[in-house]
DNA sequence: CCCAAAAACTTCGACGTTGAAACTTCGAGC
DNA sequence: GCTCGAAGTTTCAACGTCGAAGTTTTTGGG
């Protein structure tokens, strides 16, 4: 069957002969699959009161295995935005009292965020159903079919520097 | 070789060992790779004063095969954005002279976007070497597997409604 | 010690997006 | 012919992000 971006090649082959559009039959269906799942993820989380975002930030948190704590830096980089992004995304969740935020008392630079014992309720809650939620979104393709797309995605990753340090 | 993905799914192998990370393993990857990969093509088309989603726009247009004209609605839908936002898309690409906007005679309702001979000199150019730029960043993989990514993702769009159509 | 550079975070303005409300134009039924 | 609803577009406020500049704390060489 035919996606939108196979309808795009088709244009392409007609104004521009010339050119190879193999590239974007790649790149064009991760950014539009990308696109198209963050917006089925957003209204399940809606669905529960939250941002993607919040609950993003409550996993990490969540998933640290350090007390549930992080310093901003890292948190940033797990969540791959700004540093100015992360600290308006803690100031709501501060203020939501789903994580506290203070100095590292050995290095003051630092800030530590940490889940609240509401925060670490909710992520432990949600995260199940979320798993479950994404299972159903990729249940059209096949154990292997997600196996595969895995690997050739690790590859990549690796390649455009996504190794977690 | 271990990337991002790897290292978080590891976390949660101690932190929540009765969860199933598999769908997160493919949805997360998709998300990271699209993030990275779209901060490589900005690079790309700052370098050339264009922004992505202005490329885009008159890439669209020039595939379009009818006069390299489409209407609001159709561009909007092609982009994944809101009307609001093609909106504001066409104000700037109106005012650096790139594209015409006015009414179709027949159906007042509608809005007709033309390239101007500008913007169809300016996106012939960089259509060839975007198509190059996505190639290196996708050169990593091999031919294979570029094919197998792009038909898997074909399956994955097709099941969430993003036929052309 | 001291001063300069580096590191971590915060602040702030510019930007683009969403989603809802408003506006205009068209079409179908009475 | 009117009217009501639908379709297409624009407007607007709220929101979140980026990137650069600014602040505080730490480190390291002289």
């Amino acid at each position: 069957m035919e996606d939108a971006v196979d309808a795009i090649a088709k244009q392409w082959a007609v104004a521009r002969p010339d050119l190879d559009v193999t590239p974007m039959s790649v790149v064009g269906r991760l950014s539009r699959a990308s696109r198209l799942l963050e917006r089925e993820i957003k209204d399940f989380f809606a669905a529960h009161n939250l941002e993607p975002w919040e609950f993003d930030m409550l996993a990490t948190l969540l998933r640290s295995n350090l007390e549930h704590s992080m310093c901003m830096k890292d948190l940033a980089g797990s969540a791959l935005v700004s540093p100015g992004a992360l600290t308006n995304r803690m100031d709501r969740l501060v203020e939501r009292g789903l994580v506290t935020r203070y100095p590292l008392p050995e290095n003051r630079r630092m800030v530590i965020v940490t889940l609240t014992p509401e925060g670490e309720r909710l992520a432990n809650d949600l995260v199940a159903l979320h798993m479950a939620n994404e299972a159903a979104l990729l249940s059209p393709l096949t154990a292997e079919e997600q196996q595969v797309l895995a690997t050739a995605l690790r590859k990549l990753l690796v390649s455009l520097g996504d190794t977690g340090r």
